[in-house]
DNA sequence: CTCCTATGTTGGTCATACCCATATTGGCGA
DNA sequence: TCGCCAATATGGGTATGACCAACATAGGAG
């Protein structure tokens, strides 16, 4: 055996509780969750398609640029993500005849499957990220951080 | 003024409230903070150059795998990471003698004196993230982040 | 009618976090 | 002792989320 190096996994006293790096460690293991649930079955969607098609479903048919202030999206990244969307039909785009600047994008019966399908991959992987929590501790930490906002 | 289409910031319901949601709104808010605060005052660093250089201030010299596996970076970021923090003359790299495939890592006085700067640059962005929090939420918050490792 | 703003698009940047391949070193077991 | 294997440092590459600047153009406000 190597002469392992006593390898326990420690972290720096100046990082260890500082609330920027616990959010930090907690994006990244929910982040490398969501990567591997939309890996497994999102057929090449990202958490930026699953924004636009929540939208979409909740709100009806919208600009692109309504779905960019509804999500958080910058408009440009709303672009490319609808295009990707687009071209699986989960989306259409159509020019609006009354703006002929606007695009109107409406969720398609195929992208309102996919939305439910995607639900429950996110489920799943809330359940992973909080798991270590009881039920209690997870209302309180979704009331924390939702007041953070 | 223009119509203003009711531009209220809504969010989806079914984003809303989920914690991997919460949680890289919290992410989003704190990096860009701390983008900040080291665009500000820490000549060009980032978040992987304080964590090099917490983990060498406490621990003392270390090989560049023993910090990459503290501070949790990637060995190949480990890398260029110090190699930027020895360009700016904050760490020395030398080859162990006794193990001359290692690279021994040493904090430099500089490095010392900018890992405190940084440490009140951080101070100030923990205040800004926690801000809407009380003195217990915040405790609470950092407890159950904490458990989610 | 003119100006200004909103819109969609293109084409970049950056930080974090990964992965894989390679050369080299040196420990350990056969 | 020797050969294999593990660890090390490095280079190159990918992905995601976020953000920014520039641009043409359509339309609304004045």
């Amino acid at each position: 055996m190597p002469v392992d190096h006593d390898h326990i996994r420690r972290t720096p006293d100046r990082i260890r509780d500082r609330p920027t790096w616990l959010i930090s460690r907690a994006y990244a293991r929910s982040s490398a969750l969501l990567t591997a649930g939309f890996e497994a079955h999102g057929e090449g969607l990202r958490g930026y398609h699953y924004r636009l098609l929540a939208a979409l479903e909740q709100w009806g048919p919208a600009s692109q640029a309504d779905l960019a202030r509804d999500t958080g999206i910058d408009r440009s990244d709303v672009t490319n993500a609808l295009t990707e969307l687009e071209s699986r039909a989960l989306v259409t785009r159509k020019v609006d005849p009354d703006h002929k600047r606007r695009n109107i994008v409406t969720l398609t019966p195929q992208g309102a499957e996919t939305l439910l399908e995607l639900d429950t991959v996110l489920e799943k992987v809330q359940e992973a990220v909080l798991a270590p929590l009881t039920a209690a501790q997870r209302r309180q930490l979704v009331s924390l951080l939702s007041q953070l906002a």
